[in-house]
RNA sequence: GGCCAAGUAGUUCAGUUGGUUAGAAUGCCAGCCUGUCACGCUGGAGGUCGAGGGUUCGAGCCCCUUCUUGGUCGCCA
């Protein structure tokens, strides 16, 4: 007999199915059991008179919180059960595996007249187990979400034309500037992590590939200790050719996001909302734009935040945090670009104007920084002496011939998949991740 | 790396001025319960109080050392 998901099992009145999934809870009496069922797509009652049906009475005995089982029984509708008022009156019910006690909590429960309140379980608890944290629907849901933010973003651009590349996370040479880099053994010769797939998205360009993305793990070898940061992310990169400015970039970036938070509150806002109390708002575009220093004049009129003027080229923490405020207030907008930020704090590879203003920006959403984009710059020479500048020259040597032989002017941005989730839904990174990777976590 | 905080049943926590055998809830186990619904009732098991040292008649509590973990800042997606 073939299986049916709880979800359409519901509908089907009087008929005989199969359901497989957790066992969540066994209120089992001495003449009634009830055991509610779940999987992937919701709960059904099982509902056991024990006097009809003799044979389910040992198995009911034997039931664990968790453990798993095949039931198949007859759909009946009955106004006693709240849970959707329709329960599984069961011919058989087979045990496919027996759970122990579960070693955390995974939701809080709550106070009434007889118990007491208890916490669930923190998240580092939770992610020692998080095979069994993810069991619930609050945490499937997460990844319910992500799969129709990501989908969306991937058909977004193949509709206009990107091609979705796949760049090695092996790579020879420590290069980029900024953050770390995770050196690994190769063979008798040392190899590193990709800490971006920035070199090669745009060896893509010189590649004639026109417009790419690439859905990918990016490692940082960063002791970041932030509700934010993480060792080892998914990247949503792409880049594309014959821009005529960094505007260009900021507009593809603003379409897709508009595309992906349309995408993902018809399919899940209600339950978003419902489960972790929160808005998915599609944004109107253009996105409000300032440029570094007009924010930082703003947040000290308006905030009364000061910097000392030599950190003003970038951003703080805080002050990211700000703007949020500051943007709600002028424009009652989630997303905030900043341009403008000073050369010395970013890379190398960003091409700059006539006065050494870089061309690109960072995207902020509800205070997080979520993207750095930019026209790069494709002049062989003009970038030879920008990394050169950064004392880059000899570690990027291979990337510079990238321009040597004819490339396209071109830009692109990055987006942290995972970011994008934990800001979606107001979750701490560790919640937002299948499996968090911290400098304190390895494992599981 | 800087600053701050926390380590006590499986889990979440309480533990007074240092004073009998370290408590509660939840979970677990056993028994009872004819429609429960985060069922209810009764009983039970469950602890090297992170580790080491010190002060004291006496330490979960005070002091020192150490380990682990978390929060936050910087860095970034």
């Amino acid at each position: 007999m073939e299986r049916t998901y709880i979800a359409k099992a519901l509908a089907m009145t009087g008929e005989t199915v199969k359901v497989q999934g957790f066992v969540e809870n066994n209120r089992n009496g001495k003449s009634m059991a009830f055991i509610v069922l779940k999987d992937i797509t919701g709960k059904l009652q099982i509902t056991v008179e024990k006097e009809a049906c003799p044979h389910l009475c040992d198995t009911i005995d034997q039931l664990t919180g968790d453990s798993v089982i095949t039931v198949i029984g007859k759909i009946n509708p009955n106004e006693y059960v709240k849970l959707n008022g329709v329960e599984l009156l069961p011919e058989s019910i087979v045990i496919e595996s027996i759970a122990d006690p579960l070693p955390i909590n995974r939701e809080e429960i709550p106070a009434t007249k007889k118990r007491q309140a208890v916490e669930r379980s923190s998240i580092d608890q939770r992610i020692d187990y998080r095979w069994i944290d993810l069991r619930t629907d609050n945490n499937q849901l997460i990844f319910k979400a992500q799969t129709v933010m990501v989908n969306a973003m991937r058909q977004f651009l193949v509709e206009k034309g990107f091609m979705e590349i796949h760049t090695p996370k092996l790579i020879g040479t420590a290069s980029e500037s900024g953050s770390e880099v995770f050196e690994v053994k190769y063979f008798d010769r040392k190899a590193y992590l990709a800490q971006s797939p920035q070199f090669y998205k745009q060896m893509a360009m010189a590649s004639g590939f026109d417009r790419i993305f690439e859905v990918g793990p990016v490692f940082r070898a960063e002791k970041s200790y932030t509700s934010k940061h993480t060792t080892e992310f998914t990247g949503f990169d792409l880049e594309f050719s014959y821009i005529e400015s960094f505007r260009d970039v900021m507009k593809m970036e603003e379409e897709l996001l508009t595309h992906t938070l349309k995408a993902v509150k018809e399919a899940y806002g209600e339950e978003i909302k419902n489960q972790f109390g929160i808005e998915v708002i599609v944004p109107t575009t253009p996105f409000p734009v300032v440029t570094l220093a007009e924010l930082y004049d703003a947040l000290e009129k308006e905030f009364g935040y000061i910097l000392p003027d030599e950190e003003k080229n970038d951003l703080t923490t805080e002050a990211e945090r700000l703007s949020y405020d500051w943007v709600k207030k002028h424009y009652d907008h989630e997303f905030l670009f900043i341009t403008d930020y000073g050369a010395e704090k970013r890379a190398f590879y960003h091409m700059r104007d006539e006065n050494g203003v870089p061309q690109g920006y960072d995207l902020i959403w509800r205070g997080v920084e979520i993207t750095t984009g930019a026209q790069r710059e494709h002049r062989y020479d003009v970038l030879k002496a920008q990394a050169e500048e950064k004392g880059l020259a000899d570690d990027v040597k291979f990337y510079l011939e990238f321009f040597k032989y004819g490339c396209p002017p071109h830009g692109g941005f990055g987006l942290g998949v995972d970011r994008l989730t934990m800001l979606l839904l107001g979750l701490h990174i560790k919640e937002s991740m299948f499996l968090f990777r911290g400098p304190n976590r390895l494992h599981p």
